[in-house]
DNA sequence: TTGTATGCGTTATCAC
DNA sequence: GTGATAACGCATACAA
């Protein structure tokens, strides 16, 4: 019995379309039975299906029409094997609503894709044991290069995986790659920190993520910065440091709304948070801007869709996408090495009206 | 020169952190380098590492310090070649900006990773082309299963490649499987449209996608039907069926509201084209809910953010995703088959202060 | 131009 | 309890 002859097992009666292969076989059509069926050896199948130039025209004709008709797919995890080149590319994420995230994994599929390779997803939750299996998953997966966003309190065992693989760092930079892209949200912070010191405001607060994430640090440093420039300071009080979700900003803006005198101005540094804390400055009936100021940071698209409009400050998140993305391409096409350092692309303050003068009787 | 010995040349002078193994050393430790190293079998050591129990505890519990201590990363293209059972889930979607893509996908790639499978992500653009060469791919990666969106116009070669395979219908029904999970738009639109009729409206316009996918049909019907039933009828110059892009729906509604009687109801049947039209209101002036009431469809977390509100139309994106994934995992851990038949859950409509009687002297 | 034989890293089937 | 050895599907060095 030849070693294929086990195959063509399936019955001609098969089922439902869903079940049956195109020819209504359900095993998959493999070189040595296209080259069984030819009359041919593997090694020319394998050649014909590859172009490679020395196979006889008419024979490679005829390989590939068969393999046409009976629905060869090629093996790609056995050719890799092979081969010794993975088909890989890998993408940690702490989670993909983000819109961050959402659009460079978007972008770099689709660009890997191109290169003829894949994209495995993985999402770490930023939660470090997750962290750590979805990565390990990916080195076993022999992926070619990776895209990490790491979480915040990565761990040495994650760190150790990455080691000798071509790796960059999105979003988030923790010192694990000479390629990094990542937003540069400090001088849009500050911006609009300045506006509102402009406009008279001295009550100021500050709802963010912690601070141990450089993004997180940059944004409340980029408000500080210019509150103490200007002589002011953030008191303790006034700034709260949570992790990004939206019932956090929700339960803080409430809170923060709630108890003490509230802010005149109150900038947030997530996008997660700015939800929650517009939930809660509806909720409370404060009117924006004439009792309070806000900014808010994160998605622009619907901030301008009535009046007065939020002031958002948005991250570049197309050219983001589109610059690790090239990162990524460069790297695995194997040419120049792309230039090394970090890609630092500046967020965005867009104005709108939801920042006006602080009312009169504030302070 | 044993067959391993070829791999011990990297110098223990490494260079960067990032281009070094854990040991100093840039190749990839295998299972034969262990067994060497240990002067036992591949066998033997293969087994301990998968904790087959005939395998001497001592020696066991040596192979996997040592697998440890060595950096040692299975490779599962091996493994999985062998074995015949491939560690991937694939996922087809048009895009994943899109918010309900974006959270199905986030857990699927977290549910089938408990399962200990990976996820890898296509992105077919909606174009029928990208599609085959999506699914193509992952026929070539042998998924164990996949979830697809189909685009509009499925190629056959497309539906080719997913006979004989396990795929779930995600978000539209193409007739490709028997596991579908979609969101019945039509009640919810119909509703949305009861209201604006209680409300007094006569001039009613909708802007929305092509209608030879089931989703767009569906919305478009639930407007029509319920506007029917009211011996009433929605004129083609009111009806506007585009590609769901921003641009699209801006310019659609642009045209709609500066060129005839402008509507005093407004449906809006795709999250994009809502943002577009969103727009297009915003810049011409137009008074919500006073000039005209407004619907649109898509994310729900910024529509209650200001006064007075938008009604929208949502889908139960999380409830989606977690059906989705629950079938997925079904079907990967090969217990009973999941029920067949497509699971169709309602979409919400939410009202907000948008939407308001008719304007008098209208018609 | 084509066929034979070998190996990619792993697991499984046999002996021992 | 352990060790040779053969496969998994594919690509290639070498022989013919």
């Amino acid at each position: 019995m030849t070693p294929s002859a086990r195959r063509h097992i399936s019955a001609s009666g098969s089922g439902s379309a869903y079940d049956a292969g195109p020819s209504g076989g359900g095993e998959r059509v493999r070189i040595v039975d296209l080259a069984q069926e030819l009359q041919l050896s593997v090694a020319t199948v394998s050649r014909a299906l590859n172009h490679v130039p020395t196979v006889d025209d008419d024979i490679a004709q005829q390989v590939r029409d068969l393999a046409e008709r009976r629905g060869y797919v090629a093996n790609r995890l056995a050719r890799s094997l092979r081969m010794r080149t993975p088909p890989f590319v890998g993408f940690l994420v702490p989670d993909v609503e983000n819109l961050a995230y959402s659009i460079a994994v978007d972008a770099c599929a689709k660009y890997v894709g191109q290169l003829g390779y894949q994209l495995i997803l993985v999402i770490s939750g930023d939660d470090s044991a997750s962290e750590y299996a979805a990565l390990r998953s990916l080195a076993e997966a022999q992926v070619a290069g990776l895209i990490v966003a790491p979480s915040p309190d990565m761990s040495e065992e994650s760190r150790a995986l990455l080691a000798g693989r071509s790796v960059v760092q999105f979003n988030r930079d923790c010192g694990l790659s000479d390629y990094t892209v990542v937003c540069d949200d400090r001088p849009a912070f500050a911006d609009a920190t300045r506006h509102l010191l402009e406009l008279g405001h001295t009550r100021f607060a500050y709802v963010g993520t912690t601070d141990v994430v450089s993004n997180g640090r940059d944004r409340l440093e980029g408000v500080r910065g210019e509150l103490s420039r200007a002589g002011r300071r953030l008191s303790n009080a006034s700034t709260r440091l949570l992790p990004p979700t939206e019932t956090d900003g929700y339960a803080a803006a409430y809170e923060l709304f709630t108890t003490g005198s509230r802010p005149t101005a109150l900038v947030v540094g997530s996008s997660n948070l700015s939800m929650g804390v517009a939930r809660a400055v509806r909720e409370l009936g404060i009117a924006i801007p004439q009792e309070m100021s806000l900014v808010v940071y994160g998605d622009d698209r619907w901030g301008g869709l009535y009046e007065p409009g939020l002031t958002t400050i948005t991250a570049p998140y197309r050219e983001m996408a589109r610059t690790v993305a090239d990162i990524v391409t460069e790297l695995l096409s194997g040419g120049r090495r792309p230039r090394r350092g970090p890609v630092r692309l500046p967020a965005e303050l867009v104005i709108r009206g939801s920042i006006a003068p602080a009312p009169p009787r504030s302070r």
